[in-house]
DNA sequence: CTTAATGGGAAGTGCG
DNA sequence: GCGCACTTCCCATTAA
């Protein structure tokens, strides 16, 4: 479960999103809005989990909780790796994030992204779609 | 109105 | 000692 290469230096925040991203175990916290453009959103009822694994993982000296979690996502937003879509829980890697990321740079390992097929038909389709749209035909 | 989600200044922590 | 990458706090604003 714990990806360990030769000299893992310190695990990011996004690497670990991106990670939890490509593991189906973590459907019920995170998943893909749109994979292609690196779009992704929190399910609100579990992104609590999600924080707090993280947390743990990190070894910080208190429980980390996804409004902590969304304020280091919004250091990100000024530094360009991640910014806010205008969607309920929804963010978007950068291009250039998204390539570092790539299933390529973790060949290897026990990390592969499940092959994707119709990324833009699937979360049209999503039943609380609108629910957790507001404003904005584009991001 | 109530609650969930968003936003950000600012000080603090751990690590290389 | 320094700077980076968050972490913790806390409070204000906005959306639903």
């Amino acid at each position: 479960m714990s990806l360990s290469v030769t000299g893992r230096r310190k695990l990011r925040l996004f690497e670990y999103l991106f990670e939890s991203l490509c593991n189906s175990e973590m459907e019920s916290c995170i998943q893909w809005v749109d994979k292609t453009k690196g779009v992704f959103q929190f399910i609100s009822k579990n992104k609590e989990k999600l924080a707090e694994l993280w947390g743990q993982r990190k070894g910080n000296r208190k429980p980390m909780t996804y409004q902590k979690m969304a304020r280091a996502l919004r250091n990100y937003a000024r530094t360009g790796e991640i910014t806010k879509i205008r969607r309920k829980l929804t963010y978007q890697f950068s291009e250039a994030v998204l390539q570092r990321l790539s299933p390529s740079h973790f060949l290897g390992k026990d990390l592969f992204c499940s092959q994707y097929g119709q990324p833009d038909q699937e979360y049209l389709s999503l039943n609380h779609w609108n629910a957790n749209y507001y404003g904005y035909g584009g991001y």
